[in-house]
DNA sequence: AAGTCTAGGTTAAACGTTTAACCAAAACTA
DNA sequence: TAGTTTTGGTTAAACGTTTAACCTAGACTT
């Protein structure tokens, strides 16, 4: 009895000491205080440099540590914080230049402060971006930056996000209803901008194509719109504004009815540079002369905006700017305990970028 | 003294009833035992549906889970398995239509599987790579999946990767001396592809604008258009093969340079799109007839290759493939407990995509 | 010399799951 | 009927950190 008591335990204690040998375990905080006969809570304290252990522990205890080539858990430690470091981020498509530049800025701001961020992409989609909410939630995410799909109205799953007391910040595409910071341009005032130029440069029935008028930064625009060509006396006629899903093909459809009217317009503003080059398409198709005939201005001041011929004026919505503070706004809850979203609406002034699309003297000048 | 003992513990008693009453704890799989009456472990396993929980057990479990909203706590399983099911992405940037097609077919494969990826960007840096690298292993990543910058030769950090046992994948950008998976396309072949379309069109002084030699793939580019020159008995001049950064403004500039060569080209074939689009414009700012003139070919299918004027024939990299196979052969390591990289090349036959830039037929036709 | 500080730690519990090892009762076996 | 399986769990330890509470030796007071 003894004997078989004996054998199995010799066994356990031989499989225990064989993992230690041969599985190379990552070197843990204990690993560390064996090695200087202190306990596991004070190398925790060393290296988060607490007042009450010597300068002289705190050295070696760092010493040891770079020896061992120690690389903290994360996992253990955002187990027993409660906070994981983790910023989950929600945008349609990381295939803008617009958004990836938004996320690049975020990280920029959040990596320096010790977090990182997880990226997903909703592809305009309510029901994907539910899936990536509650992805999001599952990782424990200590925060979420968001820009919502084109099809999203039912706000549910955003009030979840709330009702588990993490931070959520919108940006771009936000909704006033979930009483949350956000961050974006004047949607409102770069219509005006538009026009104003447009005008300035002799243009009398100015056309746009708009998003959805659903969503809010859409709808901006269109108020912009309509309340800018009060201003300058113009006539607004219904057959010059036209809702779009502002995808190439959509702009080509829009501009292919424009075309179609008896009275056509001599410039064309579209709320979305991809419908605007859809236009562009169409426009070139049919030897129209741009921007002789007619003016084109897209917005969001994509690269290929730049790239076409002739070349785009567009708005310039800020991304380095709107990516920076929505990471700062975020930060500025990671202080407080108690979190209480305190509204923080920060409205960027778009730039107006003049191409070729919108200016004679443009035209004919080659770099 | 007793009594002042009996308040330190009383108002230690009220101060932990007030944490439990004021903030709502996320319900735990202990909430859903107590309700039970039975252990934690009867509902962890019933979660995960072992078999020794019986069915009526494993409803009532699941009923009362639903009932307080329960969300297991990633962490917490994640430091007690050792696994963060967490995947990191490295790319040189998400702002391409190729890497964030990647990016997204990687997700789409991966969190079916209960896995997410942080998405890391390393602008062509090998320095920001390093820290890309760095962060990834801190948060306890258990697969790194990359692409490596322009700049990388040093292969140092990777070995790192490699030590710390976790699977590498790399995908478009590798290097064979690291001995890992590797999932991209025939580069030598595409390049045979493209030659062999252009001698088809009758040309006959093919210029290459490539990329650096040192990145393998573009060097395969580079000799498979010698290879393809031999191949169809066409001269090679070495003032037709020319080292690019393949920017825009790299690509206008080599345009220029052999636009000065006395014997003209009479087909450019360009390692990179946005290479290939600076050639247009210098093509088409000197009034150069595309195709007629001189052909345009260039690489990577970009979006904007079918946006331009003339439109750009180009090569298909199926981005959707190599995200799906790179998280395959991530997905096949997480079964194995013992990991041992078993060399795993994947390389895909890549697309001609054949436009107007290089096939006068269709120069005309507009749809 | 007795009391009080202070420096520099130590101890032990906790974060929420998972899992190896154990166990009691019921059901089967021969 | 005694022994063996099976069923359906339970217990307790473990994952690696953090942190509140405690301790002790020496220095400082008065």
């Amino acid at each position: 009895m003894i004997s078989l008591f004996n054998t199995v335990h010799l066994l356990k204690r031989l499989s225990k000491d064989i993992k230690k040998l041969n599985i190379k375990k990552k070197t843990t905080i204990k690993d560390i205080a064996n090695v200087l006969n202190i306990s596991a809570a004070a190398v925790s304290k060393a290296l988060h440099d607490d007042p009450r252990i010597s300068e002289k522990t705190k050295k070696a205890v760092r010493q040891v540590a770079k020896n061992l080539n120690y690389q903290p858990n994360h996992l253990a430690s955002a187990l027993r914080k409660g906070k994981s470091h983790l910023v989950g981020v929600i945008v349609p498509r990381t295939n803008s230049n617009f958004f990836s530049s938004v996320i690049q800025n975020i990280e920029q701001v959040l990596n320096k402060e010790g977090y990182n961020i997880i990226i997903t992409q909703s592809n305009e989609s309510y029901k994907k971006e539910c899936g990536n909410i509650d992805t999001l939630l599952f990782t424990q995410v200590d925060g979420i930056i968001a820009s919502m799909a084109n099809e999203t109205i039912n706000l549910e799953y955003y009030e979840k996000v709330k009702a588990k007391g993490i931070p959520l910040i919108l940006f771009d595409r936000g909704e006033n209803d979930l009483n949350v910071d956000y961050i974006g341009i004047n949607d409102y005032d770069s219509s005006h901008v538009i026009v104003e130029h447009l005008v300035n440069q002799g243009r009398q029935r100015i056309a746009h194509i708009g998003g959805y008028k659903r969503t809010r930064i859409y709808n901006n625009r269109i108020r912009g719109y309509i309340d800018a060509l009060k201003k300058h006396n113009l006539p607004i006629e219904p057959e010059l504004l036209i809702e779009s899903s502002l995808t190439i093909e959509d702009g080509r459809k829009k501009m292919t009815q424009l075309l179609k009217l008896e009275n056509r317009p001599d410039a064309i503003y579209v709320a979305g540079d991809y419908a605007a080059l859809g236009a562009l398409q169409i426009l070139n198709e049919n030897k129209i002369r741009i921007p002789d005939d007619i003016a084109l201005v897209g917005f969001g001041d994509e690269p290929f905006t730049s790239m076409v011929t002739p070349s785009i004026t567009s708005i310039n919505q800020h991304s380095e700017e709107i990516g920076k503070q929505a990471a700062l706004t975020f930060l500025s809850y990671t202080n407080k305990k108690q979190i209480k979203q305190t509204l923080n609406k920060i409205i960027l002034d778009a730039k107006l970028v003049v191409r070729e699309s919108s200016n004679i003297l443009l035209k004919t000048t080659h770099k």
